[in-house]
DNA sequence: CTGTTAGCGCGTTCAA
DNA sequence: TTGAACGCGCTAACAG
């Protein structure tokens, strides 16, 4: 285990200064392009790689960031955290994991550890319960996904959109008694959201709505959806996925199969198990891209905070 | 943004030498308990911690491991996954994670990465397709998940008790004609040593085995399942959770509802899903802490390389 | 037992 | 355009 090369050798070896190498290192002007090229080849030859730790200390960034989602087997938050890893290794940046398991205690935490270990930045999946106050020190260095804060940069999907691209299409084959299951409003977007999106398409086309809003969990699609399973319905509209395949279960469970569900959440899962359902992509992919990016920007350039809505797509 | 204090500053509040914090810091001994008392509250009064940076700099380690997932959304990794980071962070530990994608390029790139950021070890769950020269220069500070491999540490799942359990609980419940659902030997553990424990166990009751090995996903399952359903056929045998929910997606839809399923893997999803089918834990979260335990021992003490097995218990 | 000194690998002056 | 010197926060070797 021979000890890495450093810049001194990277110097000694190409007959410069360390300096230079250090200059060429970080794409600085001011060097003559014979040097340059000249190190750097050195450097390519030996694959050399600059020290992390030094780096860091020497008051650049370490370069670390970290994503906290709320649960690591969630499915929507598993979408978006796949395109977040690439794009962060591209701009070489190391995410660390972390659990949040929908508890602000452990949000905390979380946070806590990452002061202590000058984090560049945090991408924290919302939820209900995240006390602003306690992300106030973050607030330059945050970016809050599936939610918005005032002063917080965030990447949103969009409710509404998804909503009504929803119940149009149900409207459209000629769906008249649409119910929803939902989610509660304490749960700002999936929950008051969309279901104010579900209540105004019912306003403007006369509809009359059905709901129950049990929660987030399977089983509490699958417990209670009966709720809203009125002799005249013909089609389900779910907040989520995972919503959606607990009244799937009830429904193949009861002989209900004629019933047209709908969901936002077009996870894997969902597809295999239940194609006939007809769901949007509130855009997991594309809200991980966004967040790298409002991210790295702002911790390396200072960008404004931006609060990006990604639009939704039928599938 | 004030910049935080060093040792340096602590030091000055204290009245003592740079040194002397250190030596608290790193619980040395040839510290009079007064001064370690004061030089202690004044850190706790300071909220002082140490840049990680600056000791990692000084040759120790960076305190930084690995977790390479086959895919973020793999149930049964998740559940290990969910142990080990508690564990890492309650030993000072940063877990980066990243995703193989059942893809040994990556996975090689990924320890490329790694290697340039001197990372202190790596938990890698493995898969058919590692190469295990490519692992070689991490002999010492790898730990390989549900797979073995000579001259690594490993953190196995007892494929053949838990083939055993499942099939002497089906025995027990009056089955004859067992079929088995299961993967391709190319995957030695999952798929041979399943399938070995099945065909001993037939050999050894006198049943007639029954086998497809369509592979790990759950569209496999679903496709080829038919192929082991002969008109006498009483249960079916999953070697995986994934395997048998593609397997009950197809029976619920052909009506063979009767049929025993029992599979291996106990997650959440599949409790929900499918209640009445038989399963053993192969033991994913204690399989998590002691992938960690034996990580850090190895990384710290310089821990002989375990082959570690875990019990399966039935649920 | 404790303080002083000397680096670790790198970025950043400041002369040359 | 370049190199030498200095310091980042910390640990280790050496004095007291």
């Amino acid at each position: 285990m021979q000890s890495r090369l450093t810049i001194k050798d990277i110097a000694r070896l190409s007959g410069v200064g360390k300096s230079t190498v250090s200059r060429v290192l970080n794409n600085e002007s001011g060097v003559s392009a014979r040097t340059r090229e000249r190190v750097e080849a050195v450097m390519q030859q030996e694959g050399f790689s600059p020290s992390r730790s030094a780096r860091a200390m020497r008051g650049q960034s370490d370069k670390v960031v970290a994503i906290i989602v709320t649960r690591l087997d969630s499915l929507s938050e598993n979408l978006a955290v796949q395109t977040m890893l690439p794009s962060l290794y591209e701009q070489g940046y190391d995410p660390i994991m972390m659990e949040s398991q929908f508890d602000p205690e452990l949000v905390e935490e979380h946070l806590g550890m990452l002061k202590r270990r000058n984090i560049d930045g945090v991408i924290l999946f919302g939820f209900t319960g995240i006390n602003e106050k306690m992300l106030a020190p973050w607030q330059s260095t945050l970016v809050l996904m599936a939610r918005d804060a005032k002063g917080f940069a965030s990447v949103c999907y969009d409710d509404e959109g998804a909503i009504n691209i929803l119940m149009s299409r149900l409207y459209e084959q000629g769906h008249r008694h649409i119910s929803f299951l939902g989610v509660p409003h304490s749960d700002v977007t999936t929950g008051l959201r969309r279901h104010e999106a579900y209540l105004a398409f019912c306003k403007q086309h006369q509809l009359t709505p059905n709901v129950a809003l049990p929660g987030l969990a399977m089983k509490q699609g699958y417990e209670h959806v009966a709720e809203v399973l009125l002799p005249e319905t013909t089609a389900l509209l779910c907040a989520t996925d995972t919503l959606a395949l607990g009244a799937s279960k009830y429904l193949q469970e009861h002989q209900r199969t004629t019933l047209q569900l709908a969901s936002v959440g077009n996870t894997p899962l969902m597809k295999f198990l239940h194609p006939e359902i007809i769901t949007v992509d509130p855009g997991y992919a594309e809200a991980g891209r966004q967040a790298v990016l409002q991210l790295i920007g702002q911790v390396t350039q200072a960008r404004e905070l931006r609060q990006i809505v990604i639009p939704s797509t039928l599938q």
